[in-house]
DNA sequence: TGAATAGTGTCTATCAGACAGTATGAC
DNA sequence: GTCATACTGTCTGATAGACACTATTCA
């Protein structure tokens, strides 16, 4: 045990034990927060990406995030929460805790353990300019921000960008790659079993859509009639009264999630639609 | 953002920025890895903690833990596996992550998070004396210590005692109770979709063993034609060839996990035994 | 009226619990 | 033999996909 240090600050009561207790006479790990915060842009799952400023990684994509701040977040779903309002100016939307990474390589600052969550939001709330965007490494220009040439500020600071395509060719900074791939695997994993997607849908929508939106996270195609069943049996969402989506044709009623019932699991799994007789 | 600095001690290439970043300059939380190891003893689900020698919480049950060394723990699993053997002598037994806990009223030290495990252990390989004991809090006694009037290491150091007992009515260190109360939960619903419990069998084993212990973690009475039919669709055990456990009765063949199988998940959920007609 | 989408009813394949049956050994 | 436990086969109810049907609006 490395630390037994930790434990034997002199001192007979908690109290003595404590006022002779300082942090910064121990090696201890970096800790922070990272969020994967995805949404749905033109049909697409889209994961909000921040362009590094500085070192470490400066110039590359990443995760958003921060360290915990130990006097302005009060447990770490608010530091979580911090990132997410700082990032989007959205507050409370679904969040949860993907887990914790950490070891001595992934950071070069040294041994760096992060808590990771994903968050699902209404694309509607975003700004205009969330549009999915085809990212390049920013690299080869931060080296001349170093140089001077370039002021910081310039170019994109943020982006919305395909979460696939994000965590297999674009390179990310630090293990990001490999969170965004873990958030994404929970997100579809979690779809066959629970209501999960429901949280990336705008406040009011039909059940055409929420169809489309599941079948677009499972990566399958739904069954309509069988889907509608699992969702009416689940007594997850309510009819908005007298709201109607009307485009070219038959008017479609329009829904909203019960309050309370983000997290609905279903009592069976999903199966999708099986291959046509 | 309270963590600017973090980013920003001076430097313009990335070896200049590390050269002068010194992580004692922050006020950063402490981490520590904490583990919920369960067993079956006696066919109850019972759970190991240690009486805490120490401040804080000095004479309290605890979970085994500890700090993270970042000299000693290549990543966060190691630092759970080196907790587990250093408690047990047992290797590689099951375990997983559960999550991230952290906050500034958890520990009196300060602003501390902790990322728990669960690991589930086969009792035959514990020692002889993990047998369920019922266990009180003793900080009274450990009031006596402060004094000098006994020394360290009398009474147990640590003991296996039944897990919900503990978590509801023994009075742990920290916010323990409530992480294994979480642990508890999640083997309890694990239990219900995927093969879970069996890596709280021994390493061979009967089919009515193996039901008997997924009845105990899920706590409902199992069909025994319905149980053996979702293990065999599994393909997760395998008989062991002429070996067979002889009772008072018709002798039972003995199985056990085919390697790299501790995970599955099966199709479909568990739903037990329905009310009798 | 026809196209298109919304929404519903019914059939059936599949699956898992019910339960009775057979198998095998202890005594 | 009887009893106890191991193990298996068949029935049946429930579930969910298949698919056709009706409903409602727009062009």
């Amino acid at each position: 045990m490395v630390t037994k240090q930790h434990g034997r600050p002199g001192g007979a009561t908690e109290a003595e034990f404590l006022s002779s207790y300082d942090i910064r006479n121990y090696d201890v790990p970096l800790l922070t927060v990272d969020v994967v915060m995805l949404a749905l842009l033109e049909d697409r799952v889209c994961v909000q990406l921040v362009n590094r400023p500085e070192h470490p990684c400066r110039g590359m994509w990443a995760l958003p995030g921060g360290f915990v701040d130990i006097h302005q977040d009060a447990d770490l779903d608010a530091a979580a929460s911090r990132v997410v309002s700082t990032k989007t100016g959205i507050q409370t939307p679904y969040i949860e805790q993907l887990g914790a990474f950490g070891d001595g390589a992934r950071d070069p600052r040294g041994w760096t353990a992060t808590v990771v969550y994903f968050a699902l939001l209404d694309a509607e709330l975003l700004p205009r300019d969330a549009a999915p965007r085809v990212l390049t490494d920013l690299r080869a220009k931060s080296m001349r921000l170093q140089t001077g040439e370039i002021v910081t500020g310039d170019g994109p600071v943020s982006a919305w960008t395909e979460a696939d395509t994000a965590a297999g060719e674009l390179n990310l900074a630090f293990d990001h790659a490999s969170l965004l791939t873990a958030a994404l695997a929970r997100l579809r994993s979690k779809g066959t079993y629970s209501a999960l997607p429901v949280n990336l849908l705008p406040a009011t929508f039909t059940l055409s859509r929420c169809q489309a939106v599941f079948e677009l996270v499972v990566g399958q195609r739904l069954e309509k009639s069988a889907f509608r069943r699992r969702l009416h049996d689940a007594d997850l969402l309510e009819q908005v009264p007298g709201a109607f989506e009307r485009g070219s044709n038959r008017p479609a009623a329009l829904y909203r999630i019960k309050p309370g019932h983000e997290q609905t699991v279903f009592p069976g799994m999903l199966r999708g639609e099986r291959s046509r007789r």
